[in-house]
DNA sequence: TTGAAAGCGCTAACAG
DNA sequence: CTGTTAGCGCTTTCAA
């Protein structure tokens, strides 16, 4: 089988030079037309395909932007992710994409790989990295954007919202709501989760009145079922006081709400449930989860934007952008 | 701020020539130990990061593979690619990911672009390529993997399971529990859909006694919320006869079912649901959902395994590798 | 085990 | 608007 065509090979079907061939490939308005079209043909014909590596190398520009999340199934991401492919595709960018399972030296070894595709702009996913990494990143001197939570001092750009304030607001919702022996039910305990129980422990320590607070955490990852489980174990060590729960994620809160069924308890009578991050489910479920919502999609969009229009080389200090977030009251409280 | 370091600023340190950097990076075992830890520490010193584009174009090994999904939102693809990420991780390899929506077109498009990558294996899903992809793909002379479903004509290599025999098989499982008035749910409506409906429509048509069938279909994209509305739909349509109804996936299903409470149906005396893919929140639902399950995780590792036992250039005929499908029977039918 | 030379396929810069 | 030349940073091949 014969190799694969290059430049040279269209450029002596189309009879002109490979220079010609490549401008019609990158700078279409700088031929002619009557060139143009004849290449063109000549791409199709013979199904040439440019080959990115000598392109990016000569070019040095790689058209690729390196994204690194924590999770691939963490549907959080996905919608982030969801933002990302559909900013990219509008400037024509691959995405090279890494998972750090929530390992700052999985990522960091992450970092390194992706950074030898020479990528235009860096996107991560919240704010510790290690030392090394931050190193790396700065001197590749490319525009990065950390996502979803907001830094004080950022390696770069940086937008997201404060997990801490969402934690102390949906806490205060529940308090206001009457209940007093509220239970935490967190799972994984990555940065964001902690951040949202710090604010959960704010909330009630700040609260005029007497009341009650029960911590169940675990590193396990999230599931629905595991909701399940916290709750009973919240209900345990509570003696069976907790009235409402404050569920770090939607997964744990559909988890513990199914559960309610099972223990025959009523929701919102015998016990709030609320969770984080709105997803589908949360609004259709019986009752509804009251949930705190975050434009995700439009953070990947946005962080995108960020690395085009960044110049990359300005090292000014750039405020952190906060999307904000929103509390979606619902039945279940 | 000085340019990023090459091969000759590392071989420069280390006081090595350029080629044996390389070979540390690439051949660690061919460098004597002296000089390679000498090599290791200049790289961590400078920070150095190998160019990938150059060395692509030398060695011509990308060190990347392809892979194109139909959408990044659905559960189901991100389960495969879970699985392709883990099996890629042993390989040292990178993704280059794409999302045709579905759509042979942009799938088309998206080869074109991901083939430029110079992937050393590409992953798609389905079996509905358009022509000049197939050619595109067959001349690039790189093993290929078609996921999820079965075909006859296989580009390349082709690993899935039969959603026609699922299919007939569910819809034998509701014949057989008695109900007679069957109604299928489907969205979006892709091939795999498509291949369940006609899967539904076969064994209703060779089941010995009389029964009644209604088709819902859209072609909006799948959600819970959407389940509602097309059992509305259905039973509008039926006049509220039907008493079963196989929806397309899932999340129609969650949906149907959290609308059977609303419109005080008892699940599965009035009505029975099953639905497809096996998801998580189907198995802790009250009643508990009928579904499909299939190894979707085991075959995204499986199509990278494949891949990369591949010599690529054996054109024999590759037998098609079924993964099979497993009816988890639940309290909901 | 190490190095020197050549060149991968493309595009920047310059020239016509 | 089109072409020529040089070289991106690395690895292959060959030689020492």
């Amino acid at each position: 089988m014969n190799k694969k065509p290059n430049l040279k090979d269209v450029a002596k079907v189309a009879g002109v030079s490979a220079i010609t061939v490549s401008r019609v490939l990158s700078n279409p308005d700088k031929v002619s037309e009557k060139l143009r079209t004849k290449v063109e043909q000549a791409v199709h014909e013979i199904g040439y395909i440019r080959n990115h590596a000598a392109s990016a190398l000569a070019s040095r520009r790689s058209g690729v932007i390196a994204v690194i999340i924590p999770s691939l199934s963490n549907i959080v991401f996905n919608d982030v992710l969801q933002g990302i492919y559909s900013a990219v595709k509008q400037h024509h960018l691959q995405v090279v994409l890494g998972d750090c399972h929530y390992s700052p030296l999985e990522e960091e070894k992450l970092i390194a790989t992706l950074l030898s595709q020479s990528p235009e702009g860096f996107i991560l996913t919240g704010t510790d990295q290690t030392d090394y990494a931050r190193k790396l990143l700065q001197q590749s001197g490319i525009p990065i954007v950390q996502l979803m939570e907001l830094s004080d001092c950022p390696i770069d750009m940086n937008i997201g919202f404060s997990h801490f304030n969402a934690g102390v607001d949906i806490t205060n919702h529940l308090l206001q709501k009457g209940y007093r022996k509220l239970g935490f039910l967190g799972a994984r305990m990555d940065t964001r989760t902690q951040q949202r129980l710090a604010g959960f422990k704010k909330a009630i320590a700040d609260f005029k009145q007497p009341c009650q607070s029960y911590v169940v955490t675990t590193t396990q990852s999230s599931s629905i079922r595991l909701g399940g489980q916290l709750l009973q174990a919240v209900m345990a060590e509570s003696q069976g006081q907790c009235d409402a729960v404050f569920c770090c994620n939607d997964d744990l809160a559909l988890g513990a709400l199914f559960e309610t069924k099972r223990m025959n308890l009523k929701v919102p009578a015998d016990i709030a449930i609320c969770g984080f991050n709105d997803l589908e489910a949360s609004a259709l479920v019986e009752p509804a989860i009251t949930s705190v919502a975050s434009p995700r999609y439009e953070m990947g969009q946005q962080a995108v934007e960020l690395l085009m229009t960044a110049s990359g080389k300005d090292k000014t200090h750039k405020p952190p952008i906060d999307v904000g977030y929103r509390i979606v009251e619902r039945a279940s409280t």
